[in-house]
DNA sequence: TGTACATCAGTGAACGCGCGTTCACTGATGTAC
DNA sequence: TGTACATCAGTGAACGCGCGTTCACTGATGTAC
């Protein structure tokens, strides 16, 4: 044997992320494959014995979103302690942090690629989807609904995952209008909202809120 | 005078249209300008004195969504009177409905290029921040917060901007997401779950709520 | 009225460029004998 | 121990293609005289 046992394995894992963080930064369409492999070490022709296609890495780029079991490619260098029983909060603050707001190259797929993905294949999808389900499971999971069930909406099975739901979209949809607007106070604000409306929506406490208001307008989450 | 006074105007309407259409269905990079020019009707070799260039026109595409005062190029089809006093579930229903979903040429841009938006210049994100500043200001003068100023969310004006900030990135998150996934039936779902949301953000009635969720199952609406 | 000319929106061939992909080759290492 | 060979990850030149952009040209129409 040449090479060592594993070689091609951590080859490949480097292309994979050298293309995850170009993917998040520029999109699918505006990376070549020369800047994939120049970002892993290598040069483009050896790229085929790793891949089939392009499109190909880039199902297999989405898909290690997913596979990651500590999601720890989405927030990298933030704290979210899965097993942790106010996990929800966790999530909503780090997904919604000024770091996750910054930090491009690391950011999670749906905010980074959405529209690519939705005009991508069924792999793509999949994957998006995956990484979606992970996190409205997270969510629903540490929903606090005592005392909120006489309003219909998080009073039963079916509720409290509409509520995990819509608060992961809205997770996703406040940081993806944030990164595409001009203005980074009105950008701060809305995350700042979005947040506010995440924590009452889990039926987290209002301290927890405020400490994140705080937090996103200096600087510190 | 070789042409009627307007012809140009007119012309230059027709490709920004056709581009409105391809940008919506395919992302900028995936249009050609033969493309757009095919749709319009034209040549390659004319465009260049209508735009100084393809990004050019990108910014003149999306700024279009926001001149259009009645947005109708959004929701094409689906009618939404701003007059009305309860205008706000109505563009809330007309955003997450199974109509904007499925047609992506006259979808709003907000759904259709986020991603593309949030990796272009100035003028694009610019466009975009206006859409989504009218959107906001559009939902906030129909909040209903009589009754929940208790809550300390939408008691005072902060408040209720931040709410209709909440409201407009939970729409469009949600159909953000929705168009990412492949399974159609979980997007629905999660179609009427940021409705049931927003209706309850925004204060709207409950028979409003089941009325959108029956539509969206059933495809009315 | 008729002829020559001016105007200019639109045409389509051509250019240069970068990309995805292919493939003959290199060179470092292990193995056969 | 030494020599010839096999293996295979990685290289980089080359190919074909489509794109954005340019530009000399066309042809329909209005105007001058």
């Amino acid at each position: 044997m040449v090479y060592a046992a594993g070689h091609r394995d951590e080859v490949k894992g480097k292309i994979v992320q050298s293309a995850r963080r170009l993917f998040n930064r520029h999109g699918f369409d505006n990376v070549s494959v020369d800047q994939i492999m120049a970002g892993a070490g290598l040069t483009r022709g050896g790229f085929y014995s790793y891949f089939e296609s392009k499109s190909d890495l880039y199902a297999e780029v989405l898909g290690c979103f997913f596979t990651d079991p500590e999601w720890k490619s989405c927030w990298e260098g933030v704290e979210v302690d899965l097993a942790s029983t106010d996990v929800g909060p966790q999530v909503v603050r780090a997904y919604l942090s000024r770091q996750h707001f910054e930090d491009v190259e690391n950011s999670c797929p749906m905010v980074a690629l959405p529209s690519d993905v939705s005009r991508s294949g069924e792999r793509a999808k999949c994957a998006f989807e995956a990484v979606f389900k992970a996190m409205v499971s997270v969510l629903e999971r540490s929903l606090v609904t005592d005392g909120r069930t006489s309003d219909g909406l998080a009073g039963n099975g079916r509720g409290r995952h509409a509520v995990a739901q819509a608060t992961a979209a809205l997770c996703v949809g406040g940081m993806v209008v944030a990164r595409a607007m001009e203005n980074r106070a009105i950008a701060d604000e809305l995350r700042t909202a979005c947040m506010d409306v995440a924590f009452e929506l889990g039926g987290w406490t209002r301290q927890e809120s405020a400490k994140n208001r705080r937090a996103v307008s200096t600087g510190a989450v």
